[in-house]
DNA sequence: GAACGAAAGTTACCAATAGTAAGTAATCTG
DNA sequence: CAGATTACTTACTATTGGTAACTTTCGTTC
Protein backbone atom coordinates (compact mmCIF):
# COMPACT_ATOMS: atom_id res chain seq x y z
CA UNK A 1 0.00 0.00 0.00
CA UNK A 2 2.40 2.31 0.77
CA UNK A 3 3.79 4.19 -2.49
CA UNK A 4 7.63 3.49 -3.02
CA UNK A 5 9.18 6.03 -0.78
CA UNK A 6 13.05 5.04 -1.38
CA UNK A 7 14.49 7.34 -3.77
CA UNK A 8 12.78 10.77 -4.37
CA UNK A 9 10.95 11.37 -7.67
CA UNK A 10 8.51 8.86 -6.51
CA UNK A 11 5.25 10.64 -7.54
CA UNK A 12 5.39 8.65 -10.97
CA UNK A 13 5.10 4.99 -9.90
CA UNK A 14 1.73 5.55 -7.64
CA UNK A 15 -0.95 7.70 -7.56
CA UNK A 16 -1.54 9.77 -4.18
CA UNK A 17 -3.90 8.41 -2.21
CA UNK A 18 -5.67 11.42 0.05
CA UNK A 19 -7.66 10.24 2.87
CA UNK A 20 -5.96 7.55 5.58
CA UNK A 21 -7.07 6.61 8.94
CA UNK A 22 -8.21 9.18 11.51
CA UNK A 23 -4.73 7.81 13.83
CA UNK A 24 -2.41 6.72 10.56
CA UNK A 25 0.55 7.59 10.35
CA UNK A 26 1.83 10.26 7.65
CA UNK A 27 3.22 9.33 4.20
CA UNK A 28 6.40 12.02 4.59
CA UNK A 29 7.78 13.21 7.96
CA UNK A 30 9.56 16.37 8.57
CA UNK A 31 12.90 14.38 8.24
CA UNK A 32 12.33 13.10 4.90
CA UNK A 33 11.32 16.67 3.43
CA UNK A 34 14.35 18.05 5.02
CA UNK A 35 16.21 15.17 3.63
CA UNK A 36 14.78 16.11 0.30
CA UNK A 37 15.73 19.72 0.94
CA UNK A 38 19.52 18.92 1.10
CA UNK A 39 19.57 16.80 -2.25
CA UNK A 40 17.73 19.42 -4.36
CA UNK A 41 19.73 21.50 -2.98
CA UNK A 42 23.19 19.91 -3.59
CA UNK A 43 22.31 18.54 -6.93
CA UNK A 44 20.46 21.99 -8.12
CA UNK A 45 22.19 24.89 -5.90
CA UNK A 46 21.44 26.97 -3.47
CA UNK A 47 18.11 28.60 -5.59
CA UNK A 48 16.46 25.69 -5.23
CA UNK A 49 12.59 26.23 -4.92
CA UNK A 50 9.78 25.54 -2.25
CA UNK A 51 8.44 23.63 -5.29
CA UNK A 52 11.59 21.60 -6.54
CA UNK A 53 11.61 20.54 -3.03
CA UNK A 54 7.82 19.22 -3.03
CA UNK A 55 8.53 17.14 -5.70
CA UNK A 56 11.80 15.22 -4.98
CA UNK A 57 10.15 14.36 -1.75
CA UNK A 58 7.11 13.13 -3.56
CA UNK A 59 4.66 15.36 -2.40
CA UNK A 60 3.11 18.75 -3.02
CA UNK A 61 3.66 21.78 -2.09
CA UNK A 62 1.10 22.59 1.45
CA UNK A 63 3.07 19.54 2.04
CA UNK A 64 6.16 20.98 2.79
CA UNK A 65 4.29 23.76 4.67
CA UNK A 66 2.60 21.77 6.89
CA UNK A 67 5.99 19.62 7.84
CA UNK A 68 8.42 22.59 8.01
CA UNK A 69 7.03 25.78 7.32
CA UNK A 70 7.72 28.50 4.85
CA UNK A 71 11.12 29.26 2.95
CA UNK A 72 12.22 31.01 6.15
CA UNK A 73 12.02 28.00 8.18
CA UNK A 74 13.55 25.63 5.90
CA UNK A 75 16.07 27.41 5.81
CA UNK A 76 15.97 27.68 9.59
CA UNK A 77 16.12 23.87 9.92
CA UNK A 78 18.42 22.42 7.49
CA UNK A 79 21.10 25.46 9.41
CA UNK A 80 20.40 23.60 12.19
CA UNK A 81 21.09 20.27 10.47
CA UNK A 82 24.47 21.67 9.09
CA UNK A 83 25.88 23.31 12.19
CA UNK A 84 25.10 20.04 14.12
CA UNK A 85 27.13 18.22 11.61
CA UNK A 86 29.90 20.98 12.36
CA UNK A 87 29.87 21.00 15.91
CA UNK A 88 29.81 17.00 15.78
CA UNK A 89 32.92 16.75 13.68
CA UNK A 90 34.86 19.53 15.44
CA UNK A 91 33.88 17.52 19.13
CA UNK A 92 34.90 14.38 16.70
CA UNK A 93 38.44 15.94 15.84
CA UNK A 94 39.47 17.47 19.14
CA UNK A 95 38.24 14.20 21.09
CA UNK A 96 42.00 12.52 20.98
CA UNK A 97 42.78 15.35 23.08
CA UNK A 98 40.32 17.58 25.19
CA UNK A 99 42.54 20.06 26.25
CA UNK A 100 42.43 23.48 24.20
CA UNK A 101 45.96 23.61 22.15
CA UNK A 102 46.80 25.28 19.40
CA UNK A 103 46.98 22.00 17.53
CA UNK A 104 43.27 20.65 19.04
CA UNK A 105 41.85 24.53 17.80
CA UNK A 106 43.58 23.73 14.17
CA UNK A 107 42.23 20.92 14.15
CA UNK A 108 38.90 21.92 15.33
CA UNK A 109 38.98 24.25 12.43
CA UNK A 110 39.56 22.37 9.72
CA UNK A 111 36.94 19.85 10.77
CA UNK A 112 34.23 22.68 10.40
CA UNK A 113 35.86 23.90 6.85
CA UNK A 114 35.76 20.24 5.60
CA UNK A 115 32.06 19.68 6.40
CA UNK A 116 31.20 23.40 4.74
CA UNK A 117 32.92 21.84 1.44
CA UNK A 118 31.23 18.55 1.82
CA UNK A 119 27.93 21.11 1.95
CA UNK A 120 28.78 23.51 0.01
CA UNK A 121 25.58 23.95 -1.79
CA UNK A 122 23.62 23.78 1.88
CA UNK A 123 26.00 25.88 3.20
CA UNK A 124 25.31 28.43 0.66
CA UNK A 125 21.71 27.93 0.84
CA UNK A 126 21.99 28.82 4.60
CA UNK A 127 23.69 31.52 4.61
CA UNK A 128 22.15 32.73 2.05
CA UNK A 129 19.65 34.63 3.33
CA UNK A 130 15.78 33.89 3.63
CA UNK A 131 14.68 36.77 0.29
CA UNK A 132 12.72 38.97 2.04
CA UNK A 133 13.05 38.68 6.08
CA UNK A 134 16.87 39.40 7.62
CA UNK A 135 19.53 37.72 7.71
CA UNK A 136 18.27 35.58 10.53
CA UNK A 137 18.82 31.98 8.81
CA UNK A 138 23.09 32.73 8.72
CA UNK A 139 22.18 33.94 12.85
CA UNK A 140 20.04 30.36 13.55
CA UNK A 141 23.59 28.73 12.16
CA UNK A 142 24.99 30.78 14.27
CA UNK A 143 23.76 30.83 17.13
CA UNK A 144 23.37 26.72 17.27
CA UNK A 145 27.45 26.91 17.19
CA UNK A 146 27.55 29.47 19.25
CA UNK A 147 25.68 27.25 21.86
CA UNK A 148 28.37 24.71 22.93
CA UNK A 149 31.70 27.14 22.06
CA UNK A 150 30.42 29.67 24.35
CA UNK A 151 30.41 27.44 27.40
CA UNK A 152 33.71 25.91 26.73
CA UNK A 153 35.06 29.43 26.21
CA UNK A 154 33.75 30.25 29.36
CA UNK A 155 35.22 27.27 31.53
CA UNK A 156 37.92 27.62 29.97
CA UNK A 157 38.66 31.53 30.94
CA UNK A 158 37.55 30.70 34.31
CA UNK A 159 40.64 27.93 34.05
CA UNK A 160 43.08 30.43 33.27
CA UNK A 161 41.93 33.06 36.10
CA UNK A 162 40.57 35.02 33.13
CA UNK A 163 37.07 36.78 32.67
CA UNK A 164 35.04 34.83 31.31
CA UNK A 165 31.94 37.29 29.97
CA UNK A 166 33.87 37.59 26.66
CA UNK A 167 33.07 33.98 25.82
CA UNK A 168 29.62 35.10 23.69
CA UNK A 169 31.03 37.73 21.73
CA UNK A 170 34.34 35.73 21.09
CA UNK A 171 32.03 32.50 20.11
CA UNK A 172 29.83 34.79 17.82
CA UNK A 173 33.30 36.48 16.90
CA UNK A 174 34.92 33.07 16.13
CA UNK A 175 31.93 31.57 14.36
CA UNK A 176 31.37 34.31 12.04
CA UNK A 177 35.44 34.40 11.38
CA UNK A 178 34.42 30.72 10.29
CA UNK A 179 31.49 31.48 7.81
CA UNK A 180 33.63 33.85 5.87
CA UNK A 181 36.86 32.03 5.70
CA UNK A 182 34.67 29.05 4.61
CA UNK A 183 32.58 31.20 1.78
CA UNK A 184 36.20 33.01 0.45
CA UNK A 185 37.57 29.25 0.78
CA UNK A 186 34.81 28.02 -1.03
CA UNK A 187 34.30 30.36 -3.87
CA UNK A 188 38.27 32.11 -4.65
CA UNK A 189 41.00 29.90 -3.00
CA UNK A 190 42.30 26.83 -4.18
CA UNK A 191 44.30 25.67 -1.20
CA UNK A 192 44.10 22.77 0.77
CA UNK A 193 41.60 23.15 3.91
CA UNK A 194 44.88 22.40 6.34
CA UNK A 195 46.08 25.30 5.35
CA UNK A 196 43.76 28.06 5.57
CA UNK A 197 43.15 26.18 8.88
CA UNK A 198 46.96 26.81 10.34
CA UNK A 199 46.59 30.37 9.30
CA UNK A 200 43.51 31.17 11.08
CA UNK A 201 44.39 29.09 13.95
CA UNK A 202 47.36 31.25 13.95
CA UNK A 203 45.27 34.04 14.62
CA UNK A 204 43.31 32.93 17.06
CA UNK A 205 45.84 31.64 19.24
CA UNK A 206 48.64 34.10 19.26
CA UNK A 207 46.40 37.42 17.99
CA UNK A 208 47.62 39.65 15.73
CA UNK A 209 51.10 40.53 16.95
CA UNK A 210 52.23 37.01 16.70
CA UNK A 211 54.06 34.76 19.05
CA UNK A 212 57.30 36.62 19.55
CA UNK A 213 55.32 39.84 21.03
CA UNK A 214 54.33 38.41 24.40
CA UNK A 215 53.51 41.77 25.40
CA UNK B 1 12.29 72.40 -17.86
CA UNK B 2 14.28 70.35 -15.28
CA UNK B 3 11.08 68.02 -12.93
CA UNK B 4 11.71 68.91 -9.42
CA UNK B 5 14.24 66.03 -8.40
CA UNK B 6 15.25 67.53 -4.47
CA UNK B 7 13.17 65.36 -2.25
CA UNK B 8 12.36 61.66 -4.40
CA UNK B 9 8.55 60.96 -5.10
CA UNK B 10 8.65 63.73 -7.71
CA UNK B 11 6.66 61.52 -9.71
CA UNK B 12 3.59 63.48 -8.79
CA UNK B 13 4.79 66.94 -9.66
CA UNK B 14 5.67 66.68 -13.35
CA UNK B 15 4.71 64.45 -15.85
CA UNK B 16 7.73 62.50 -17.08
CA UNK B 17 9.30 63.60 -20.25
CA UNK B 18 10.54 60.81 -22.42
CA UNK B 19 13.23 62.07 -25.40
CA UNK B 20 16.08 64.61 -24.65
CA UNK B 21 18.60 65.83 -27.16
CA UNK B 22 21.30 63.37 -28.63
CA UNK B 23 23.71 64.95 -26.53
CA UNK B 24 21.91 65.36 -23.48
CA UNK B 25 22.32 64.57 -19.75
CA UNK B 26 20.34 62.04 -18.18
CA UNK B 27 17.18 62.81 -16.16
CA UNK B 28 18.33 60.67 -13.28
CA UNK B 29 21.89 59.38 -13.06
CA UNK B 30 23.35 56.19 -10.66
CA UNK B 31 24.19 57.78 -7.81
CA UNK B 32 20.85 58.90 -7.03
CA UNK B 33 19.32 55.68 -7.83
CA UNK B 34 21.83 54.56 -5.06
CA UNK B 35 20.69 57.13 -2.79
CA UNK B 36 17.35 56.78 -3.32
CA UNK B 37 17.56 53.07 -2.59
CA UNK B 38 19.29 53.55 1.17
CA UNK B 39 16.20 56.11 1.95
CA UNK B 40 14.39 53.43 0.86
CA UNK B 41 15.99 50.81 2.86
CA UNK B 42 16.47 52.59 5.42
CA UNK B 43 12.88 53.80 5.54
CA UNK B 44 11.06 50.16 4.74
CA UNK B 45 13.30 47.53 5.37
CA UNK B 46 15.61 45.22 4.02
CA UNK B 47 12.81 43.88 2.09
CA UNK B 48 13.05 46.82 -0.57
CA UNK B 49 11.98 45.73 -3.67
CA UNK B 50 13.29 47.26 -7.11
CA UNK B 51 10.27 48.69 -7.98
CA UNK B 52 10.08 50.76 -4.21
CA UNK B 53 13.40 52.34 -5.16
CA UNK B 54 12.70 53.19 -8.91
CA UNK B 55 9.57 55.03 -7.25
CA UNK B 56 11.30 56.70 -4.43
CA UNK B 57 14.17 58.03 -7.21
CA UNK B 58 11.31 59.21 -9.14
CA UNK B 59 11.36 57.28 -12.10
CA UNK B 60 10.64 53.11 -13.47
CA UNK B 61 11.83 50.01 -13.17
CA UNK B 62 13.65 49.80 -16.58
CA UNK B 63 16.03 53.13 -15.43
CA UNK B 64 16.77 51.31 -12.19
CA UNK B 65 18.31 48.32 -14.32
CA UNK B 66 19.66 50.74 -16.66
CA UNK B 67 21.62 52.92 -14.17
CA UNK B 68 22.29 50.33 -11.51
CA UNK B 69 21.48 46.44 -13.24
CA UNK B 70 19.64 43.57 -11.39
CA UNK B 71 18.80 43.56 -8.22
CA UNK B 72 22.44 41.26 -7.13
CA UNK B 73 24.42 44.30 -8.49
CA UNK B 74 22.29 46.92 -6.99
CA UNK B 75 23.32 45.04 -3.56
CA UNK B 76 26.92 45.19 -4.77
CA UNK B 77 26.69 48.64 -5.47
CA UNK B 78 25.43 49.50 -1.79
CA UNK B 79 27.62 47.24 0.13
CA UNK B 80 30.50 49.38 -2.24
CA UNK B 81 29.29 52.33 -0.59
CA UNK B 82 28.60 50.70 2.98
CA UNK B 83 31.85 49.61 3.12
CA UNK B 84 33.55 51.90 1.86
CA UNK B 85 31.70 54.20 4.88
CA UNK B 86 33.27 51.63 7.41
CA UNK B 87 36.76 51.62 6.04
CA UNK B 88 37.10 55.60 6.07
CA UNK B 89 35.16 55.96 9.21
CA UNK B 90 37.97 53.14 10.59
CA UNK B 91 40.64 55.12 9.12
CA UNK B 92 39.40 58.21 10.93
CA UNK B 93 38.82 56.97 14.19
CA UNK B 94 43.18 54.98 13.40
CA UNK B 95 44.45 58.28 12.10
CA UNK B 96 45.44 59.79 15.82
CA UNK B 97 47.92 56.85 16.18
CA UNK B 98 48.84 55.27 12.74
CA UNK B 99 50.69 52.66 14.60
CA UNK B 100 48.57 49.36 15.00
CA UNK B 101 48.12 48.87 18.75
CA UNK B 102 45.82 47.50 21.06
CA UNK B 103 43.74 51.14 21.10
CA UNK B 104 44.03 51.62 17.78
CA UNK B 105 42.96 47.85 17.14
CA UNK B 106 39.86 48.90 19.46
CA UNK B 107 38.51 52.03 17.97
CA UNK B 108 38.87 50.79 14.44
CA UNK B 109 36.16 48.00 15.81
CA UNK B 110 34.32 50.42 17.19
CA UNK B 111 33.97 52.83 14.24
CA UNK B 112 32.86 49.98 11.94
CA UNK B 113 30.08 48.78 14.35
CA UNK B 114 28.90 52.10 14.48
CA UNK B 115 28.63 53.03 11.09
CA UNK B 116 26.86 49.52 11.03
CA UNK B 117 24.39 50.93 13.43
CA UNK B 118 23.78 54.19 11.76
CA UNK B 119 22.98 51.82 8.60
CA UNK B 120 21.19 49.24 10.26
CA UNK B 121 18.78 48.24 7.18
CA UNK B 122 21.44 49.03 4.40
CA UNK B 123 23.60 46.32 6.56
CA UNK B 124 20.90 43.71 6.60
CA UNK B 125 19.77 44.02 2.83
CA UNK B 126 23.85 44.26 1.78
CA UNK B 127 24.46 40.96 4.10
CA UNK B 128 21.26 39.54 3.24
CA UNK B 129 22.08 37.92 0.21
CA UNK B 130 20.46 37.78 -3.21
CA UNK B 131 18.03 35.91 -3.14
CA UNK B 132 18.78 33.32 -5.76
CA UNK B 133 22.49 33.82 -6.50
CA UNK B 134 25.13 32.88 -4.25
CA UNK B 135 25.86 35.38 -1.09
CA UNK B 136 27.83 37.42 -3.32
CA UNK B 137 26.77 40.50 -2.16
CA UNK B 138 28.41 39.53 1.14
CA UNK B 139 31.95 38.76 -0.58
CA UNK B 140 31.84 42.24 -2.29
CA UNK B 141 31.48 43.64 1.14
CA UNK B 142 33.83 42.09 2.38
CA UNK B 143 36.40 42.13 -0.27
CA UNK B 144 36.36 45.84 -0.68
CA UNK B 145 37.33 45.68 3.33
CA UNK B 146 39.81 42.95 3.11
CA UNK B 147 41.84 44.54 -0.14
CA UNK B 148 43.40 47.54 2.53
CA UNK B 149 43.08 45.76 5.55
CA UNK B 150 45.18 42.63 3.55
CA UNK B 151 48.08 45.28 2.72
CA UNK B 152 48.40 47.22 5.93
CA UNK B 153 48.74 43.27 7.11
CA UNK B 154 51.25 41.94 5.31
CA UNK B 155 53.23 45.39 5.77
CA UNK B 156 52.93 44.91 9.65
CA UNK B 157 53.80 41.30 9.54
CA UNK B 158 56.71 41.99 8.02
CA UNK B 159 57.63 44.67 9.46
CA UNK B 160 57.59 42.48 12.51
CA UNK B 161 59.60 39.34 11.20
CA UNK B 162 56.53 37.55 10.71
CA UNK B 163 55.53 35.43 7.20
CA UNK B 164 53.32 37.96 5.51
CA UNK B 165 51.24 35.04 3.28
CA UNK B 166 48.63 35.09 5.99
CA UNK B 167 47.58 38.42 5.46
CA UNK B 168 44.71 37.72 3.13
CA UNK B 169 43.07 34.79 5.39
CA UNK B 170 43.38 37.17 8.07
CA UNK B 171 41.69 39.79 6.50
CA UNK B 172 38.74 37.86 5.16
CA UNK B 173 38.68 36.32 8.61
CA UNK B 174 38.34 39.65 10.64
CA UNK B 175 35.71 40.99 8.48
CA UNK B 176 33.78 37.80 8.82
CA UNK B 177 34.12 38.36 12.33
CA UNK B 178 32.99 42.10 12.53
CA UNK B 179 30.11 40.98 10.63
CA UNK B 180 28.61 38.31 12.64
CA UNK B 181 29.47 40.54 15.75
CA UNK B 182 27.90 43.56 13.75
CA UNK B 183 24.92 41.20 13.47
CA UNK B 184 24.40 39.58 16.97
CA UNK B 185 25.10 42.86 18.25
CA UNK B 186 22.13 44.85 16.10
CA UNK B 187 19.90 42.16 16.56
CA UNK B 188 20.17 40.90 20.23
CA UNK B 189 22.95 41.99 22.19
CA UNK B 190 21.76 46.42 24.21
CA UNK B 191 25.44 46.80 25.31
CA UNK B 192 26.96 49.61 23.97
CA UNK B 193 29.46 49.25 20.85
CA UNK B 194 32.69 50.14 22.62
CA UNK B 195 31.60 47.22 25.22
CA UNK B 196 31.45 44.66 22.49
CA UNK B 197 34.71 46.22 20.83
CA UNK B 198 37.14 46.56 23.42
CA UNK B 199 35.91 42.21 23.91
CA UNK B 200 36.93 41.52 20.36
CA UNK B 201 39.91 43.69 20.38
CA UNK B 202 41.60 41.71 23.35
CA UNK B 203 40.65 38.41 21.28
CA UNK B 204 42.47 39.47 18.20
CA UNK B 205 45.41 41.32 19.62
CA UNK B 206 46.02 38.72 22.94
CA UNK B 207 44.61 35.36 21.32
CA UNK B 208 42.49 32.86 22.86
CA UNK B 209 44.86 32.61 25.70
CA UNK B 210 45.23 35.84 27.33
CA UNK B 211 47.93 38.44 27.96
CA UNK B 212 49.00 36.10 30.80
CA UNK B 213 50.10 33.53 28.41
CA UNK B 214 52.91 34.48 25.87
CA UNK B 215 53.60 31.06 24.57
C1' DG C 1 11.16 73.01 -42.94
C1' DA C 2 9.73 68.19 -43.41
C1' DA C 3 11.65 63.51 -42.96
C1' DC C 4 14.68 60.80 -40.32
C1' DG C 5 17.07 58.68 -36.64
C1' DA C 6 18.96 58.43 -32.09
C1' DA C 7 18.11 59.00 -27.22
C1' DA C 8 15.60 58.55 -23.07
C1' DG C 9 11.63 56.83 -20.93
C1' DT C 10 7.30 54.66 -20.13
C1' DT C 11 3.82 51.12 -20.50
C1' DA C 12 2.76 46.63 -20.49
C1' DC C 13 4.01 42.38 -20.26
C1' DC C 14 6.19 37.54 -18.93
C1' DA C 15 7.97 34.01 -15.75
C1' DA C 16 9.01 32.31 -11.44
C1' DT C 17 7.72 31.44 -7.05
C1' DA C 18 6.10 32.02 -2.06
C1' DG C 19 2.08 31.06 0.14
C1' DT C 20 -3.02 29.67 0.65
C1' DA C 21 -7.93 28.48 -0.02
C1' DA C 22 -10.98 25.22 -1.42
C1' DG C 23 -12.06 20.72 -2.94
C1' DT C 24 -11.63 15.50 -2.79
C1' DA C 25 -10.73 10.83 -1.43
C1' DA C 26 -10.19 7.41 2.15
C1' DT C 27 -10.97 5.86 6.63
C1' DC C 28 -12.96 5.68 11.29
C1' DT C 29 -17.10 6.08 14.38
C1' DG C 30 -21.80 5.65 15.60
C1' DC D 1 -24.86 3.47 5.94
C1' DA D 2 -24.25 8.69 7.34
C1' DG D 3 -21.32 11.94 9.12
C1' DA D 4 -17.01 13.51 10.95
C1' DT D 5 -11.99 13.51 10.40
C1' DT D 6 -7.79 13.38 8.28
C1' DA D 7 -4.52 13.76 4.71
C1' DC D 8 -3.75 15.20 0.55
C1' DT D 9 -4.13 17.53 -4.10
C1' DT D 10 -5.58 20.95 -7.36
C1' DA D 11 -5.89 25.42 -8.44
C1' DC D 12 -5.44 29.83 -7.34
C1' DT D 13 -3.53 34.70 -5.77
C1' DA D 14 -0.02 38.04 -5.14
C1' DT D 15 4.45 39.68 -5.45
C1' DT D 16 8.35 40.66 -7.86
C1' DG D 17 12.55 40.31 -10.84
C1' DG D 18 13.36 41.18 -15.44
C1' DT D 19 12.43 42.56 -20.39
C1' DA D 20 10.28 43.67 -24.91
C1' DA D 21 8.02 46.98 -27.44
C1' DC D 22 6.20 51.36 -27.98
C1' DT D 23 6.27 56.65 -27.49
C1' DT D 24 7.95 61.10 -27.17
C1' DT D 25 11.32 64.58 -27.92
C1' DC D 26 14.97 66.77 -30.26
C1' DG D 27 19.05 67.44 -33.19
C1' DT D 28 20.39 66.61 -38.04
C1' DT D 29 20.26 66.43 -42.90
C1' DC D 30 18.56 67.28 -47.59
Amino acid sequence: MKQTVGMGKASVTTARRPGRPVGGQLEVGREQVLDAAERVIAREGAGASIDAVAQEAGVTKPIVYDRVGGRADLADALAERLSDRMVSASAAAMATEPALTKESLTRFIEASLEVVGQHRNLFLYVTGGTTDQTALGRLTLAERSTTPMTSVLAQWRTGLGQDPDVARAWAFGIVGMLQMVSLWWLTQDERPAASVAAQISELLWHGLPGPNTPS
